[in-house]
DNA sequence: AAGTGAACCTGAACGC
DNA sequence: TGCGTTCAGGTTCACT
């Protein structure tokens, strides 16, 4: 579910309520996630301050004023949500009324200017999970990443390197986080169409002999950022359930180009090419056969 | 070693 | 109405 742009929308959303406001109050509904919750959460959170929201790849990073992080990933269906917007209505207690089936952690949270309220994280199929780190250079996480894709070392020359030689299809390859960190099933999709590269071509055909990266290999580093951005600036994309920090839905998934497309004209200009699905280790991909090509 | 598929878990949409 | 099947934005682990 939530790739770099709704993960970077969950932090925007979060930081100007959250950052400078103190926890006081951690409940856990239960004792795990994907993995239990870190020993002594509850304890290491209650009375600290979030002195700010980041973000690597898709894992938020919450800074705390006794120097730890509290890293958290969402999985596929994890939210964080206000239970009420600080802003809009009054601070108001985290009511059973308010309260629904998969809030496993709740926060009564304060701030000096916009006052108390709870932040909730929710997470249906529970695939989403919590860390937290005196350095958040330590965590296993983090480890291996690779750039950031909208900052200066993410490259066409570094997939070129990663990519020399591999057999595996270019789909693959770019989901595979240690290339390029942060893309998923959906915004690789939009990526390869607009760099107009078949999914199914083998990730070596896009770097020459000598280890180059080839035109569309450049085309697609480009296409990476483009599509990131776009999607960064019009909130995401909700497709079942992604929510930002307020509630709202993003709206990129009306500007798909071929994501969940099946059937639909392709809508690169003066191309007659309608989208067509596959399935590729096991999770669908979406493409056009006609103005998508081998490199 | 690299590449693929299953597993983790719940809910929604669909066909009968 | 209900039941069974399929699929879903991610990651990791176990096979070939």
């Amino acid at each position: 579910m939530p790739e770099l742009p709704e993960v970077e929308t969950v932090r925007r959303g979060l930081e100007p309520w959250l950052a400078g406001a103190t926890i006081e109050a951690v409940t856990l509904n239960r004792a795990d996630l994907r993995f239990p919750f870190p020993e002594g959460l509850k304890a290491a959170l209650e009375g600290t301050t979030v002195t700010g929201v980041g973000r690597r790849a898709k894992y938020l990073l919450m800074s705390l004023s006794t120097g730890k992080t509290l890293l958290s990933h969402l999985g596929m269906t994890g939210s964080w949500r206000f239970a009420e917007h600080p802003i809009d209505k009054p601070p108001r207690y985290y009511e059973p009324t308010l309260a629904e089936k998969h809030d496993h952690m709740v926060w009564t949270i304060a701030h000096p200017e916009h006052g108390r309220s709870h932040l909730i994280y929710a997470d249906p199929r529970r695939f989403g999970f919590i860390g937290l780190y005196d350095d958040p250079a330590d965590s296993p996480y983090l480890e291996g990443l690779g750039p950031e894709p909208l900052g200066n070392d993410f490259h066409a020359e570094g997939m070129a390197e990663a990519f020399a030689g591999k057999k595996a299809p270019i789909k693959a390859a770019l989901l595979d986080q240690r290339v390029v960190a942060g893309l998923g099933n959906i915004y690789v999709a939009e990526a390869l169409h607009r760099a107009h590269i078949l999914p199914t071509a083998a990730a070596g055909r896009l770097v020459t002999p000598k280890g180059r990266p080839k035109a569309m290999l450049e085309g697609l580093a480009q296409a990476v950022r483009q599509v990131l951005v776009e999607a960064i600036e019009v909130g995401g994309s909700t497709l079942r359930d992604f929510r930002n920090a307020e509630g709202g839905s993003g709206y990129f998934q009306h500007r798909f180009a071929v994501y969940d497309r099946e059937g639909e004209p392709c809508p690169t200009p003066l191309c007659t090419g309608t989208v067509e699905r596959i399935v590729q280790s096991g999770r669908s991909t979406f493409f056009c056969p006609v103005c998508q090509k081998l490199p």
